[in-house]
DNA sequence: GCCCGCGATGTAAACGTTTTCATGCCTGCC
DNA sequence: GGCAGGCATGAAAACGTTTACATCGCGGGC
């Protein structure tokens, strides 16, 4: 059917290991050879099989990324990075979403076993015991943005939810506002949960009222933003401004507010977290935390390809498993009420020009 | 190192076949024999290396997506509809991205051929010749929205560009709108040609006047739809609406006009295309032209699952290589004028809402 | 001038599956 | 009671590479 490396040889009129010699170049071939193989693969159009490369050498390499979901800005953004340092190191993505669950990671891992060398996990809503069941033992993993005390064999990098939202808040509470709707992720979204842990410690340190009905549950959609801001809106004594847990709900409360005539910040102030790209370009301009999505993706992959060369390092596994944690950095643009600041994006570079260029 | 099949065997008493079978159920076995070797499997945290599974079965399972760039929500939503349809007949996704032009995608090929079962290509400002060269003869490919009339060989799932575009400058001439000012996109890039054509055919039918310097290039970029909005607010004889070539530059257009202060709609219409999730989301809210990406990248993988259990249909490929055009929609919300049709958005369930289910 | 050694190449084993074919047993029919 | 046939299982080939090892020829040092 295909052609393969015994045709070339044959071709070439030399044996299947020289060819392999010559393509790979690993080992010194006589430049007569070289030429005759090299003409003999491009007649034939040959290109190896990487199962039995794979196969032959024990790596694949390519790692394999696990998400729970590609809906929205955010995934796009972790991909990119993720994509370019793999690129970059000569690994390819195989890439599956949709996997919320243990079961599902689980399943998906099955599924790729044994293609990959190594493994990039996010998995926000798992829970650690659950997701160290799920995961192989022999794969080099690394989990992104998850439970930071992830199990003890992985690598984990996560971003300082806790420290942007705590920065968020404060910055809130500098431009005076006392009463904070917070529209959270969901209950079992690990992120999600540091980010209203970072909230309420700001609002406790400073002293501020911590109001149940303040706070709103919601999933990181923009859909559950405009229900969000619709139910903070609706309350009786309604906040002055909103943070929601990431930049998609605050888009939907942006959205909402917007449609019920509520301007944006003079009424009321929004907030995010996240900075996605088009959070600078949204009206107003979206004041959110930065978190370096990409970065996230990038450093990520670059922990893992570093384990991957690592020869597992003994049996210290656990001792050497790292914990990276990305600093995040409050931007604020328009919707928190600094109009003028805003501006400054379309005369100057903007600060998150980075996330536009090869990183 | 790690455990193979041969251990299970071993553990089990049984032979390689037979645990072969268990695992695939692939042929007969006795109950008992079934648990045994199915508690040996479970014991040894069994799973099948797959790259001697692809050797063996000639398959790999896996199919090859190749995309011009990860930047922003288009490409996440293609990508999700490509992961749901593939995921759903048990593939894999090895995604490469950032290869623009044809020796990006050959280099792209040749690192993971052999590794995948057929190929999904988004390549749109390639040429044709020259992506037929760059391509794989031996692995079924289906192209995505570049130039329709791709190489013979591959199949081809398109957009309606140029109707969509007809529609939409239709809309805005409808409107009383007479100076429409045009953003772009790449020069060589293939759907954007076809829409900047669409464009300039429904004002000629409408006999309506041609001003070339009401077309501005852009690059399907935020960043670009500010500069392009900048110049044509700049013209001597600025336009009365804004047409971007796709809804990124409208977004970009929208934070450049609130920039300065000009009101989107009551003094200026903006539109865009594609219809990315967050456009309803918009401040206005985006008239857009609805394209259904992730249903795009599900086509297109179906379109090539299918091809890959067609025995490539005897020599006749050229005549059976498929040729589909996906219907646009034209999506009018509040940035082209209609203010109070956006109110629907949240109290009806919006039209678009299947972008956000299962498909 | 002989032998040692090195450089280029070939041979064949290994990688971990799937699958064809062979084997042996048991059942059931005449 | 013998034999055909089916069913469960095992042995081994095949998939297309890489690579350790063997081989061969040739040049240089003594």
């Amino acid at each position: 059917m295909s052609i393969t490396i015994k045709d070339v040889a044959r071709l070439a009129g030399v044996s299947v290991a020289t060819v392999s010699r010559v393509i790979n170049d690993s080992a010194p071939v006589l430049a007569g050879t070289r030429d005759r193989v090299l003409a003999a693969a491009d007649r034939l159009r040959f290109s190896p099989n990487g199962a039995a490369r794979s196969l032959s050498m024990q790596r694949t390499l390519a790692i394999g990324v696990i998400l729970p979901d590609l809906y929205g800005e955010f995934f796009s953004e972790l991909l990119r990075g993720i994509d370019q340092a793999a690129q970059r190191a000569g690994y390819s993505l195989l890439v599956s979403s949709s996997h919320h669950d243990a079961r599902g990671i689980e399943a998906a891992v099955r599924v790729i076993r044994g293609r990959i060398d190594g493994l990039l996990v996010m998995a926000p809503e798992v829970t650690r015991s659950a997701l160290a069941h799920a995961l192989p033992r022999d794969v080099p993993t690394v989990l992104l943005n998850g439970r930071a005390a992830g199990s003890d064999a992985a690598h984990a990098i996560t971003v300082d939810n806790y420290g942007g939202a705590t920065a968020m808040t404060r910055h809130l509470l500098s431009l005076r506002h006392r009463r904070i709707g917070f529209i959270a992720g969901a209950v079992h979204n690990a992120d999600a949960q540091a980010r209203e842990r970072g909230h309420r410690a700001a609002l406790r340190t400073a002293g501020a009222a911590s109001d149940p009905a303040l706070v709103v549950r919601g999933d990181f959609t923009e859909r559950g933003g405009v229900s969000g801001a619709r139910a903070l809106v609706s309350l009786a004594s309604p906040p002055t401004a909103i943070f929601a847990a990431n930049d998609a709900m605050a888009v939907g409360a942006l959205a909402f507010l917007r449609e019920v005539g509520i301007d944006v910040p003079r009424r009321m102030t929004v907030v995010g977290f996240d900075d996605i790209p088009v959070a600078r370009f949204l009206n107003p301009p979206l004041t959110s935390v930065r978190v370096g999505i990409a970065a996230l993706g990038a450093r990520g992959t670059q922990v893992l390809l570093d384990a991957l060369v690592a020869p597992a390092s003994r049996s210290s596994r656990a001792a050497t498993s790292r914990r990276d944690v990305l600093p995040t950095e409050l931007v604020v643009r328009g919707s928190s009420g600094a109009a003028s600041s805003s501006a400054r994006l379309f005369l100057a570079k903007p600060q998150g020009e980075s996330l536009y260029g090869q990183e």
